[in-house]
DNA sequence: AATAAGAGTTCAAATAATGAACCGATGAAA
DNA sequence: TTTCATCGGTTCATTATTTGAACTCTTATT
């Protein structure tokens, strides 16, 4: 393993519920070392993506990571074009709504609108989705580069529920289903009593950089309502892929092919 | 230089006018060997901190960036908190309206505002400020841990104009002014022809935790109207200050003398 | 006062990083 | 269409950095 990777593998550590971490938890989860640990924790805060409290001696993620995210923002506004549509979405459906990004073949969930409700399907901003068993990873398989495609078609698809579909030729039809349809439906495929569905937000090139998607509690999600649903984040991805790159859906759904 | 540092040292490469480089480039403005610059980049895009484009090959900044940077905006909502605060005074000051936050010692702009007409100061997301000449200084200054503010002042002071103030004792009569006026002011401290005000805001703990500052051409900038401004960055970074925190603005300041 | 637990440090040994020289592809110039 | 230049990417013996067991220091607990 490169000394980078563990260093960026410390950082992975960090999450939303588990933001502030101390020296001897890092080195336990990491398995590195406590001086290993500490000196790469070093390295990292020297560079603003790490912060110690001056008085807990506690570790937490740092600043120089907005500054590079907006760097990024500004190239790939992906986040600050949705924004307003998942609000929406969010203040309609009065459901959770996600935004995930793709990064070298997997998806990472960039950010969630959680409804002002008790009974609802909690989404942590900063988790990695499987491809195979999510609305949002079959959304973007649907519109992946081939060999995107086959790798993730060739790993082993997890069951993560009994509904898990783990048939290669059962998630083609899905893929294929969703490409028809314009959007994903997961019922159950992840989590037991969570029916979500989803859309791909597509790049100049018309292959997916990022998926729209709306997780329910299936108690209280007839299919008619998924359905619904589910053409709301379709227009919505569109339109959100439209504004990105400035051209009709069409035209980029067709490049793809090309 | 550690390993870590170097490969960080090239995340830093990409700003909002460079989003993309290309490997010869990296390799040449990083001063590291192509196959060091390479196996770096491969590291860092293992993560998703960086991307290549599959088509021109060149490399830019990843979206496991904008992950970890919404991961510790959970903790620290500062953006969230203080968006619509920037876009009321750009609209309000139709001029460049900007965000920067504390990373140890330094403030790093992190959001920035600007107002759609022609004569306007450019300020670009990701630039570090200098502590001693801009208003966002002086305002991050007015409000720090004593070391953090010995520190600035033991510096060589850098005269970026004729009119940065240069003399320690200057200085430290500016952040006196500024504590007790609430925002500062910089009159081409930093560039020529540039006028900005700024306040501090403030963490848990009574101390800068980012500022924001409102900058704007000399030209069109009467000493009434910067006295306007002054009071209303003012009154928004107390806002934002009081609502990230949960209390008085009064209680936080007189936290940190304690 | 004794004990424990965490943060941080040291230095010989182990391991990972380095870079000169290489290949192959692409594109511009002769 | 041949030549030259440039770029992305790779190899492997040499070299320099990283590693971790054992240490100290500080703080909180019994």
């Amino acid at each position: 393993m490169s000394t980078v990777s563990k260093a960026i593998s410390l950082l992975e550590l960090f999450s939303v519920d588990e933001p502030e971490l101390g020296l001897t938890e890092i080195a336990r989860r990491s398995g590195f070392d406590k001086a290993t640990t500490r000196r790469l924790l070093v390295s990292l805060t020297q560079h603003g993506f790490v912060e110690q409290d001056s008085e807990t001696r506690f570790y937490r993620l740092g600043a120089g990571l907005t500054r590079l995210a907006r760097i990024r923002e500004a190239r790939f506004p992906l986040l600050q074009t949705a924004l307003p549509f998942i609000r929406d979405l969010a203040a309609t459906t009065a459901e959770t709504v996600h935004l995930s990004e793709a990064s070298n073949g997997f998806l990472l969930t960039v950010h969630v609108e959680h409804p002002a409700r008790a009974n609802r399907v909690n989404v942590n901003v900063g988790e990695y989705l499987p491809l195979h068993s999510t609305a949002s990873g079959i959304a973007f398989l649907a519109h992946a580069r081939e060999p995107v495609l086959e790798t993730a078609m060739a790993e082993p698809l997890a069951p993560f529920t009994s509904r898990t579909v783990t048939d290669p030729a059962d998630l083609a039809s899905l893929i294929e289903a969703t490409r028809k349809r314009g959007f994903s439906i997961s019922d159950q495929g992840y989590e037991e009593g969570v029916i979500s569905v989803g859309a791909a937000i597509l790049g100049t090139d018309g292959y997916s950089i990022g998926t729209l998607a709306i997780a329910a509690p299936v108690v209280r999600t007839p299919k008619a309502a998924a359905t619904e649903r589910g053409k709301a984040v379709a227009a919505a991805a569109r339109e959100i892929s439209e504004r990105l790159n400035g051209e009709s859906f069409e035209a980029l759904e067709t490049r793809a092919i090309a």
